[in-house]
DNA sequence: CTGGCTGTTGCAAGGAGGTCGCAGCTCCGC
DNA sequence: GCGGAGCTGCGACCTCCTTGCAACAGCCAG
C-alpha cells in the first residue's frame, strides 16, 4: 500500500471522529508513514515536518499525536530518561528488548508471547497490549557495567 | 528481618562503593523499607522523609535514588504520563500489569514468565530484567473507554 | 461557491518533573 | 580531633510537554 493512501485512510478516521484534515496533519502522518521503522520523538517528527512546512509548531505535533494515540493509530513509549517515542500501532507486531547495559534494542516477534498471553488471560483476566510493549533486561553476553 | 537491619545492610553497600552513610540517606532508606509495598514517587518519598527531617531537600532524594538504582537496590519505572515511581528491587519477584483503560494494577508472580524467559535467552541472547518490569494492556472485561 | 460555525493553529507563557553548580557542612580514616 | 572527600540545601536551570488565546482554515448547508 502506498503511504499517501494510508495517510488518507487515517485522515478519514480523524474526520469520522469529528476532526479535520489539515495540511499540518497530513504532513505529520506522511512523516510517520515514511519513517515507519523508526521510533522518533515528537521533536524529530516536528523537524521532519518542518522541512516541508516550516511553520508547523511543535505544540501542533504534540496535540495531533495525542489524538492519534486516542484513536489507536500510534503508540507512545517512554523509555529510560529521555523523551517519549512514537510509532504506528499497525507496524508493531513486534516488541522491544532494551539492554540496560549497552543500550542495544532487539525486536522480537509477537508469537513468542502467545503462551504468556494465554496464561495471563486465563489466570489474571488481563490482555497484554496487543500492539507494542517493551521489556527491560540485558544481553546475556553484555559486558558493559 | 527488621527494617533497621536492612537499612544498615544497604548503607554498608553504599559505603563499600565509596559513599557515606548520612542521616538523610538513612531516612530515605527507612521510608523505602517501611512503605515497601507501595510504589512511591520521588515527591512522596521526600514528603515522608520530611516528616522526620524537614530540611532534607528533594534534590537529595533524587540524587540518592539515582545512586541506589545504579547499585541495584531500587528500580524506577515511568508509567503513562506521570512521574517515575520507585521500589525496592529485592521486593519485586513480581511484575506489573497496568490496565490502560481503568488504571487497575495487578501484580503477577515471576514464574509465569519462566517459559518466555527461556525462549528469549535461547533465541535472542537476552535476559529479562530479573527484578521488575511492567506490561501494558487492559483487563479482559474492562469497559472503560 | 460562499458564509459561517467549529475545530485547529502558531505563538508564547506556563508547569511538572527532574538536574546541576556551588558554598558550606559532615562523615570517617587516620 | 583533623582533614579532605563526599554530601547537602538552596535555588537556578533544563527538558519535555501543555495550555490559553486570538487568528485562521476546513467543511457543510444553503
Amino acid at each position: 500500500m502506498e503511504s499517501t493512501a494510508r495517510v488518507d485512510q487515517v485522515l478519514a478516521l480523524v474526520r469520522s471522529s469529528g476532526g479535520r484534515a489539515t495540511s499540518a496533519r497530513r504532513a505529520i502522518l506522511q512523516t510517520l508513514f515514511e519513517d515507519s521503522h523508526e521510533h522518533p520523538t515528537a521533536e524529530q517528527i516536528t523537524s521532519a515536518v518542518q522541512r516541508d512546512q516550516p511553520d508547523v509548531a511543535e505544540s501542533t505535533v504534540y496535540r495531533f499525536l495525542d489524538e492519534l494515540e486516542k484513536l489507536g493509530v500510534v503508540n507512545s513509549v517512554r523509555l529510560g530518561h529521555g523523551p517519549a517515542v512514537y510509532h504506528l500501532a499497525e507496524h508493531t507486531q513486534h516488541h522491544h528488548l532494551v539492554c540496560s547495559r549497552c543500550g542495544r534494542m532487539v525486536e522480537v516477534s509477537d508469537e513468542i508471547f502467545d503462551s504468556l498471553r494465554r496464561s495471563l488471560r486465563r489466570d489474571y483476566d488481563f490482555e497484554i497490549e496487543p500492539r507494542h510493549f517493551t521489556l527491560a533486561g540485558h544481553c546475556t553476553s553484555c559486558t558493559d557495567p
